[in-house]
DNA sequence: CTGCAAAATTAGACATTTTCTTTATTGCCT
DNA sequence: AGGCAATAAAGAAAATGTCTAATTTTGCAG
């Protein structure tokens, strides 16, 4: 598989690249934290000093209708972003308040399709809370 | 299995059940619509004119705490809730808004448990996003 | 190159949801 | 009854996300 720049990737995706939208899929792609809007908004404007909060939030919004990233409604006060699209799991730590990335080779994950009752799934999530290791560690610490 | 009365379910969570915990309580087990706190709160504050919003946000949470009860985060704009606690899973409905609840004999759910990487996840929610049945056959009449 | 139309971006006001702080009330125990 | 701890109320406040209107940029045609 080849590494294609961020530019070819929201080309892929149908997402004409400016030099905002490229920015947040950047940010998304070198960090993968799982950050919220705002996150990324204070990180971006020391580039783009111009940059406005609510191009962040049509860019993030565009990014997910194409497919190019995906939205995390995991953490009950914020919405995040994760740049990985394929299936995979998350964990939230109630402790410390991150978010990990379970492959789906270390979890079961459903998939999109058609439930019982005739519905159609178009995406699946699979959302874990609980305390992670480094979280447990410190409190045995203690 | 024998039906407990609202009361000592809430005994049974060791929740002190006062009037305004027992109406949320219970609204939450004879609505299955997945309210947000908002929503039980206009309904209730009805039957109990001097409920305040403040009271339903920190039973909710309370309940949460004990188990007997279960906040659902798919929906990216409202965090609702729901009295089943035993495992299932959610579907919502991206046209309608409505969230659905799928048997865990109808889809794969997965359980807490420890999981790869040393982390415990105390609760799993496997959340599915897509068109229900209904706005299904709406839109094929279309 | 110049001008036009469409798309993208900006800034700030706005709306909504949730939390915080303070005060009042309730219920229980002696 | 009096006092104490837990619970609830009210409104202010914070945080998050959305809307509107105006400006800027882009792509294209002449």
């Amino acid at each position: 598989m080849t590494k294609i720049s961020t530019y070819d990737y929201l080309l892929e995706h149908r997402v004409k690249p400016s030099v905002q939208r490229l920015a947040v899929m950047e940010y998304l792609q070198q960090h993968h934290t799982h950050p919220t809007a705002d996150e990324i908004y204070v990180h971006l404007v020391n580039k783009i000093p111009t940059l406005s909060k609510t191009t962040v939030y049509n860019t993030l919004r565009l990014l997910v209708e194409q497919g190019a990233a995906r939205m995390l409604t995991i953490d009950e006060h914020n919405v995040c972003f994760d740049a990985m699209v394929e299936p995979h799991a998350h964990l939230l730590c109630t402790a410390c308040g991150t978010v990990y990335d379970l492959p789906v080779d270390q979890v079961p994950v459903a998939a999109p399709g058609v439930l019982p009752g005739g519905h159609v799934a178009r995406e699946a999530s699979l959302y874990y809370r609980g305390t992670c290791a480094d979280c447990l560690r410190r409190q045995a610490g203690n």
